[in-house]
Order: structure tokens, then sequence, then C-alpha cells
DNA sequence: GTGAAAGCGCTAACAA
DNA sequence: TTGTTAGCGCTTTCAC
């Protein structure tokens, strides 16, 4: 049937008999007025027949056509991500930028998604750890992530937020705590734990420690190794769990229900990024609040000040934004049941 | 600094004073052994003094590249869709194809979002509805949705579940349910509606119904709508509440529990699709497991199939492929605390 | 109203 | 080891 190759306007143009150039004319919508009726028809109608399609790429290489931005998430299940690339797409597409999207944890494979695409700039979030996005020389900003070399970064200021957490369990009359953190080990999470600590060392609480993949059936056996053994009957030796992640917490009111421990009266629970999960669950999670959309957005906006002729430059570029994380205060936490003075 | 035009591999050329061809040479990576050391790192040097990058569309113009995919879903953050998203790409790269994805509602909006990009097929999931995705002549699956006059579809065969579900609770001994239903009138909702309606009859169950949108507040609203005043201490006029989507379904716990009503004691609830949320509610959610990834994936092989030389055209290239899904019973369903056989 | 011709920036023979 | 040359398929003046 075909001889392999895709047609071309010139296919059509000898098909149409008319010439490529009017074959081009009326496949822009640039016809009419221009090019005869009759000659229209011809022309689609042959273009038709042959099954032509514009091909995308040589008219790219004529006209250009907007910038593309390539956003980078490590996983676009997990809801965060999900909307921090919804924040950034929409950011992009105010300022009239493409935007492609990739879904890998590491660098490598980044790059080699977008093999042979043309990428403008990239947006990097939570990527596992430092390291320009890119060897190219692609202007870049990374999102919830150390800022590599003099590329712009921007991440939460969580630090603030966690501390209050640990305030406000200080304050319900908590004095020993459990951490139950991600197991990997990107510079948002490490900030988390340096955070959680130092609140606890100033408050002289103690603070035990666990880590988890970020999946429901992992944390819940997470928690389960952390709790006493549900036949036990025994207390743990803690009265509340500041977990990394909403997650995490979930998976900590499902071993606690195991043991017959009644969130937030036998243990209070927290996390951290506020999902749908968040509200979902009873009681609600006490949680901190982790503006995703937003993230993404305004990594965009400053990416593309940056692409601008101008004007992104001279205010520091390669500074790094940090957006407020805010305390949510729900059901999940409560004074302990039990608030033996530990120490 | 710049004059405004991107450096060309010709630029780079004359500033490392080699020929043009060098240059392409150089950063194709074929240099080695035909380049001498000194000259590659001439034009590395030059290279990174203009700022050069390879113009991505003059390359694919010349050497085709891949062949590119939309996919095309209404809601990335919706972890369904994110799940079929999953799978699709899984599938279009191991065919050794690009995925350029588009979040959006319309038809049109996606075309607007792809527009001047090089699409060689379509996958559109859940598409609003009906008519041909994109009026160009591209080959297109939909899922779970009408096929489109010919072209091919995948969807769920989720009617036997869903009598299967209404059965189980007829066996429970409920004789009069409600059916929250999506406000979004989509294929597979129509579906739905029908399938529950027809189990319904066919077991003499009474039926009421109620819409709303996906979305957490929303359905709790809808709830409170259904359920009888929190202070009339009065028992619905039903004794299961079965879900569009799992969503949905937790909207009915927060209603229920607000009124005082314990799930499965006082009331059944369902829903559809086993998202996580299922799982992290107490207690857990009886729903129909949607397999979103393998939606995705079936329907990016069966596009992939017809894109090939040939072999997929002869057997039946707009037929509709219909995955099964599955009834998982957890907790949240028991027979009614008060069984009154109505009617 | 339509056609001829000159590229866009790159790759890939082929020559030297 | 390097340079020359002929396009990829399209857009876009500029003639006719």
């Amino acid at each position: 049937m075909s001889n392999g190759k895709a047609p071309t306007s010139h296919d059509v143009a000898r098909m149409a008999g008319v010439s490529q150039s009017t074959v081009s004319l009326v496949f822009r919508g640039a016809a009419s007025g221009r090019v005869g009726e009759r000659t229209q028809h011809a022309v689609v109608d042959a273009a038709r027949r042959l099954g032509f399609r514009p091909n995308a790429d040589a008219r790219r290489l004529r006209v250009g056509g907007p910038p593309m931005v390539l956003i980078a998430v490590p996983d676009i299940v997990n809801p965060f991500f999900a909307r921090v690339f919804t924040g950034a797409r929409a950011a992009a597409r105010d300022a009239g930028f493409q935007v492609v999207l990739s879904v890998q944890r590491d660098l490598d494979s980044v790059a080699a998604d977008v093999a042979g695409q043309r990428i403008d700039a990239v947006l990097a979030c939570s990527l596992q750890d430092g390291g320009p996005p890119l060897e190219a020389p692609v202007p870049a900003v990374v999102l919830d992530a150390e800022p590599p070399q003099g590329q712009g970064a921007v991440r939460f200021d969580i630090a603030p937020a966690l501390t209050e957490l640990v305030d406000h369990l200080h304050r319900l009359g908590h004095r020993s705590i459990a951490h139950l953190r991600s197991e990997v080990r990107t510079a948002t999470f490490r900030e988390r734990s340096e955070a959680v600590d130092a609140a606890c060392a100033q408050r002289g609480m103690d603070r035990v420690q666990a880590d988890s993949a970020l999946d429901l059936d992992r944390a819940r056996a997470a928690a389960d190794a952390l709790l006493p053994p549900a036949d036990s009957g025994g207390r743990p030796p803690f009265t509340a769990v500041v977990c990394d992640d909403d997650l995490l917490s979930v998976g900590v009111y499902k071993a606690a229900q195991a043991r017959g421990l009644c969130v937030p009266r036998d243990l209070s629970v927290t996390g951290i990024d506020d999902v749908d999960l968040a509200t979902a669950v009873t009681p609600e999670l006490t949680t901190v609040d982790l503006p995703g959309e937003e993230l993404g957005a305004t990594g965009m906006r400053r990416l593309i000040a940056r692409l601008a002729p101008d004007g992104g430059a001279p205010d520091g570029a390669g500074a790094c934004v940090r957006l407020p994380a805010r305390l949510v205060v729900r059901g999940s936490t409560a004074p302990p049941a039990d608030p033996e003075p530990r120490r």
C-alpha cells in the first residue's frame, strides 16, 4: 500500500496539481482570500487520500514555537507530586510555555526519557540528591531539594512548623515521642529529622526513630515493629508518633488499631503534607500543610523569569526561596492518657 | 551580550576554526577515533563559551526519532488516572515510544496543549464524551469510554462486579440502598448506574439516588443531604450506600460519623476503584477494584499494535476490549442492624 | 491567486 | 583526520 515513507506536502501538491507552497498555505489556515475555493478543495482532498499530516518537526525548525520546559518528579501517583506538577504546569501555561513531564527518580533516566526532545529548561522536584539536573547547560530550578551550584531552588520552610508541632505535643503533655521517618534520605527528610531532633532536645523530650518506605503496607509494618507486640498488651514507651508523611501516619493508625490502641487517646499521631488522606481518616490527622501547587508554580515562575531576555539574573537567580509550611491541628493529637513525665 | 539568536553549530565551527560537520561529529558522540583530541577540545570549548545547544528540532527533522504518543487524562491528581498514565507510559517505553501527557477535560484543550508538537498517536482516558479524539487522522485508542467511530477502546467490564456487589448486599439482608453517583455523566458512570439499577430491580430492592462531584468535601455535602438531619436522630430509609467512587464513600463515612451512625453496623458503604484511600479508612472499604495500570498498558499496547507496519489492523482494531473488574469485600459491609424487610 | 526559490540547523554520505 | 555537499519538510518572501 504505502511505500514506507510518510507523504509530504510535495506529494500532496503533485496529486492536487498545485505547487507545494499552496499546500502549505492551505494547511496553515492562511489560505482564505489567497487561494481559490476549488484549489483548496483539491488540496484538502489529495491530502486526505494520501493520509498526509504536516511534519511537526519541520514546522518547528522553521517557526520555532514556544519554549518547552521539562518537569521531573519521582512519582506521579503520589498526590503531592501530582499537585506540584499541576501548579507548575498552570504557571507554565500562563506564560505560554509548553511542558513535558518525566517521572523518574534519577537524572540519567530523566535525560534518557527526553532524549532528542527540545528542552529549554528543567524544573526538577525532590531529586534523589544534589547534582545539577542534566549536565547540559540548561537553566534549571530544583524544588524541595538542595540547590545545586548556583541554580535556583524553591523549598519549604518546614523547620518552624515542625518546631511548632513538637511544641504543640509538648504543651499537651507529651514527653516521649517516636519519629517515623522516610527511609529515603533526601535533603527535605534530613531537614525534617534535624528539626524534630532539635525541637525535642530543646524541650528535654525523649525521642526514638524508625524508618519506612512511603507506602501504606510498609508503613504499617514499620509501625508494627515500633509498637509493642499486639498480644503483650503493653504500652509503647512513647505517647506520640511524629511521621514524615501522611501516608506513614495512616500506617501507624492501622497498627495502633490492631492493638486496640485508640488514636488520640492512647497515642497521638501527626503527619506531614496534608493530602486528601489526612482528612479522610478518623480521627482527622494533625499535620503540616505543604502547599504543593504553590511550590510548583513558584518554581516555574522563577525558572521562566530566568529565561526572560534579562531581569531574571540580576536579583539572586541562584538564591533559595522558602515557602511557608503550616501546622494544621486536627483530632489526632490529644493529651496522653497516662502523662507519666519520663525523665 | 547575545544578539538574540541562539548560536548554531556553524558559529561553534567558526569559533573553533573547524568545519561545521566536525562540530556535528563531536556533539553526536561519534567523534572518538575520527576527530583529533585537540580538535575535540577546541570544539567543546567554543561551544561552552557560546552557550551552544544543538537544535533538537533540526536533529529530529533529519533523523526522525522515536514516535510520540499523547496520553490525555482529565485529572492527574486523581490517583486512578495517575495509575492509568503510569501503566500506559511503561508500555510505551517498553516499545520504544516517547510519551507526552496532556491533562485536559475536553479535546479542544488537548489539541491546544500539544499544538505544534509531533504526535503520532493518541491515548485518551475517560474523555467527557464520544467524538473522535482530535479531528486529525491520528490513530487513537480511548480508555474507559465509548469507542468513537471505528477507533479502538479499552474499558472495564464493570457490570458483573456491580451485580455481584448488589448481590452481596442483598445476601447480607439489605433491601433498600442509596446510590451516590458521580455527577459527571460519562459513559462509564452511565454504565454503573444502569448496572446498579438493573441488579436492584432484579432483586426487588429499593433504590434512591444522589449525585456529587468527585471531591471529598462535596461528597460529604451530598451524603449530608442524603442522610436524615443530624439532630433528628432518625434512621435513613436505606441500610447501605453504593458509591460510584471510593472518594464518595469517604464522604459518606464522614457524614455518617457526624450523626453517630456506625459503619458498617448502622450503614454499609461501598466504593469503586480501590485506591489507597480504600484501605486507609476504618473500616476498610468494600469496593470494586479497577486496575488502572492495566487499563493504561493494555490501551497503549493496542495503540502500538495498530501503529505497526501491519498486523494491527486485521484483527478488529476498532473492537472494544473489556478488562475485568473485581469485587473486594472488606469491613464496610455487614448485615443491617435493623433488617426490616421493606416492601 | 499561485509558483519559484531560499533557507531553518542539523546529519550523513563521500571526498580529500 | 577533516571538509564538502546534499538534503530532511516546511515556511515565507517575492515574482508572476
